[in-house]
RNA sequence: GGUCGAUUAGCUCAGCGGUAGAGCACUGCAUUGACAUUGCAGGGGUCACAAGUUCAAUCCUUGUAUCGACCA
């Protein structure tokens, strides 16, 4: 790892990526570090705008616009002062410049005149930027380019001066640099804060304060330590991001790695494009140390009067040695390690003398690297690179990098940029998913200081490690995130009961597990349905999750297992086992067992702990581990559409002689007949096979063939056949009468609304021909099933009288 | 200011150019054979608003509003 991070430094070094430069960077005063922009929390919150009087330099006065009390132009005054509005006065002391915008008429003719700073008497140009906004403040602004972001860039245009007026730990400077800037003694050494109070207090003394105005301000925080974050000048390591983010960039926009969802692609791009450079140093005790060893600047063995240092990057003190000794300009002299003291190399300064030296001490950099500097080399430093080896050749580059969106900057871009650039050109990925964030009951971001952190361990002490995971799968839309409920993670623990009773149910009932099966020896309907079933959801299951849709995958599977396993399958399969065709029962014993085996297959990435229990228990002598269990493959002869045919009818039976009864408030415990009206063969035999199942299922006494409607049976339609519930006795009939009448409401309704559909001359001739046959289709069933309700309610009205 | 996302049942959220879905909550009924951590049934929605495209829009386009996140 050491290995990787010092190759990377220096080879980027030596390709001009990584430079040392002077700039402003994002400083913590109170770890006393600086600190990347992704480090920086913007927050608003309350400040205030100090207006302040800045009087002209030489004498100069202009005419000011000023306004009446209704806000209307009331003529000018001439005023010798300038105002610039600023939230950090105390950083006046810094300005080198005041800044007005080229098309503001009223500061025109105060372009290229001076101001004479107050307290340090400093004379500063008025210059002409884009920068300011007319629209705020004074529409003038004081330009303090060594301690503000915009400020340095104006001063870089405008060609101020950088005067720094702070030190580490933001105190006003003392000594030569407060000499230089013209500091009073009273000012040297105050705290940033208390530095401001004073020079407001100087300001008042002096009638210089123009107004004071409250409002919100965005103040930049450091993400760590909580302080206000100071903008100030040093010298840092930084690496060439742009240069590096042009062929992350191009991976992405080639499809060579691809986010999921695709959305984020754009965040990716917009950071990317608009990168800055990286800066990698930081002033702290722990990380990577910066592999640069510093020594006297030295001319052919002699010194030079110069501040600078001469540089050495290498991997190691020896190849840094080696550097040193080779170097022309220390020619003759012995190079030696310095351990200590050391300066911070940011602020020391190095002898200058006229003389031949016998040795030099080189000092290594204080500074470590950047924590996301070496995290960035994850995806192949954890292979052994830079050693070849068969690991980096096997797992690089990775097919999925699976993190969280506030990421992406980060980890993301900078495995992105390194991995391309040591590794070939090659991305260290295909897929980058970025899963959703939890947050909160309420949808908010839980974090310690707000205490709405839900603590994952005690939802799964109480409702198991499998319910809570596949809530979270259940919830994880792509571009979504999801919000924490322990009521929703009580429900999964509720379907993990119910899969355990299921199997105990299995168990009770001799099911056969761990057994394969021959699909095409398969004979009951039920048991083939049940098959289709299984092999169509767990094809659900596999897509889904080939997808990244997560929560799909759980749902086919929550489906498939307690709609269709248990509720109908287990239910259906009852009397068969405790029936007495031998055969039969076995081939369902088979069935039920081997549909379950593969159930806990495609649950197991869902909920892993249940399912390897149960495959562990449930089959003797099973050899190893489900998690280690492939996947089948099924082929069409798992699938039959005639037993899918049968079982849809059964259930659809079943559901309509239970939704009669239910809306008929006929009693659970009664036991009706039922006579069934203009049933085909295919019906005829279907009953002849399902016939016990559906009356123990829909709770009827008997189920019989017959010729015509008895009298005060309960009419319902099921396909070509009608189905004459004989409930007279144990209802109201007026509640019949109102239930076939909101049947036939509704249906008219339906037909109604095709019809119009289908008398549309567009409709008819523009829309693809099997989106009207369809049409046609649902309006044939409409009206048979009209007309047999129709019959059903005239029997209905002559039996009420 | 820029970018992205959201707006669908009381709540949390799926979904889809052609019949609006789930879970929870709610209502009614059911309890001696897997399961009350249950079963069966039911009520409940102008799919934010407006315009456009289309034979057809909850879905596509544009705009508006509100909310949220990220960036500046």
């Amino acid at each position: 790892m050491v290995e990787a991070v010092r190759k990377v430094f220096v080879d980027l070094y030596n390709e001009g990526l990584i430079y040392r430069d002077k700039r402003l960077v994002n400083w913590d005063p109170h770890f006393q570090t600086a600190i990347s922009d992704l480090e920086v929390e913007p927050r608003e919150v309350k400040g205030q705008y100090w207006h302040l009087r800045y009087p002209l330099a030489d004498g100069v006065t202009y005419e000011h616009p000023v306004f009446d009390e209704e806000g209307e132009p009331a003529g000018t005054e001439r005023r010798d002062y300038i105002v610039v509005a600023t939230s950090r006065p105390e950083t006046m002391l810094g300005d080198t410049g005041v800044a007005v915008h080229p098309d503001d008429e009223r500061y025109k003719s105060l372009v290229g005149k001076f101001v004479t700073l107050p307290i340090v008497g400093r004379r500063i140009p008025i210059v002409a930027d884009e920068y300011p906004d007319m629209e705020k403040g004074s529409g003038a602004v004081k330009i303090t380019p060594a301690h503000d972001f915009n400020d340095f860039e104006v001063g870089k245009r405008a060609g101020l001066e950088v005067m720094n007026i702070l030190t580490s730990v933001a105190a006003i400077v003392d000594g030569d640099e407060a000499d230089t800037a013209g500091i009073p003694q009273r000012y040297r050494g105050l705290d940033r804060f208390e530095a401001r109070e004073a020079v407001l207090a100087d300001f008042e003394d002096a009638e210089l304060m123009h107004e004071i105005e409250k409002l919100k301000i965005e103040q930049p925080f450091g993400d760590r330590s909580g302080v206000v974050i100071e903008p100030w000048l040093t010298d840092q390591w930084y690496v060439n991001a742009k240069e590096l983010a042009k062929d992350a960039i191009k991976a992405v926009r080639e499809g060579e790695t691809r986010f999921v969802p695709t959305n984020w692609e754009k965040t990716y791009y917009n950071w990317m494009e608009d990168i800055q450079p990286w800066c990698i140093s930081r002033q702290l005790w722990w990380g990577h140390r910066i592999p640069v060893w510093y020594g006297p600047m030295l001319d052919r063995g002699r010194y030079v009067s110069t501040a600078e240092r001469k540089v050495f990057v290498a991997k190691t003190w020896d190849d840094a040695k080696a550097l040193a000794e080779n170097d022309p300009d220390y020619e003759g002299v012995r190079v030696n390690l310095d351990e200590s003291p050391l300066q911070m190399p940011h602020t020391g300064t190095m002898h200058t003398v006229e003389e031949r030296p016998r040795d030099v001490y080189l000092v290594q950099d204080e500074d470590v690297l950047d924590t996301w500097f070496s995290s960035g080399l994850w995806p192949f430093s954890t292979m052994g690179w830079p050693n070849k080896t068969p690991e980096l050749d096997a797992f690089y580059p990775g097919a999925v990098l699976v993190t969280a969106f506030d990421i992406i900057f980060f980890w993301v871009a900078r495995m992105m940029m390194q991995g391309i650039k040591f590794m070939d050109g090659k991305a260290p990925f295909k897929d980058v998913y970025i899963h959703a964030l939890v947050l909160d009951e309420k949808g908010q971001k839980m974090s310690k200081s707000k205490g709405n952190v839900v603590d994952p361990l005690e939802l799964v002490d109480e409702y198991g490690a499998d319910a809570l995971r596949f809530f979270l799968a259940r919830q994880a839309t792509q571009g979504r995130n999801i919000r924490m409920s322990t009521q929703g993670v009580e429900g999964y623990r509720n379907f993990a009961t119910k899969i355990w009773n299921a199997a105990k149910f299995c168990q009770m009932n001799e099911v056969q597990f761990g057994q394969g099966i021959d699909p095409s020896t398969i004979k009951h309907p039920t048991n083939k349905w049940v098959i289709g079933e299984l092999v169509r959801a767990q094809a659900a299951v596999a897509d889904a999750i080939a997808a990244y849709r997560f929560n799909d995958a759980a749902d086919a599977n929550y489906r498939f297992i307690w709609n269709v396993y248990c509720d109908w399958y287990v239910e259906l399969i009852k009397p068969l086992l405790g029936g007495d065709d031998e055969a039969l029962k076995a081939e369902t014993r088979l069935v039920a067992g081997w549909v379950f085996d593969e159930m806990l297959k495609a649950l197991h990435p869902f909920m892993p702990y249940l399912t390897e229990e149960l495959w562990g228990k449930l089959a003797e002598a099973r050899d190893g581990f489900l998690m280690l269990e492939r996947w089948s493959d099924f082929g069409p002869e798992y699938q039959d559409a005639e037993a899918d045919a049968e079982l849809d009818w059964m259930l659809d039976f079943i559901s309509e002689v239970r939704g009669v009864r239910g809306t008929l408030n006929v009693p659970a415990g009664a036991k009706p007949s039922l006579a069934i009206i203009g049933a085909n063969e295919n019906t005829k035999a279907r009953l002849a096979r399902h016939g016990d199942v559906i009356k123990r299922r829909a709770r009827l006494e008997e189920i019989t063939l017959s010729d015509a409607m008895p009298d005060g049976a309960v009419s319902l339609v099921l396909g070509e056949a009608t189905l004459g519930l004989q409930v007279a006795d144990l209802i109201d009939l007026a509640e019949e009468k109102s239930r076939l009448g909101k049947e036939i409401e509704k249906l008219e309704k339906d037909i109604a609304g095709i019809e119009k559909k289908l008398a549309n001359e567009k409709f008819v001739s523009r829309a693809p021909p099997e989106i009207i046959e369809e049409q046609h289709t649902r309006k044939a069933d409409a009206e048979a099933a009209i007309d047999k309700l129709r019959g059903a309610a005239t029997q209905l009205a002559s039996l009420l009288g």
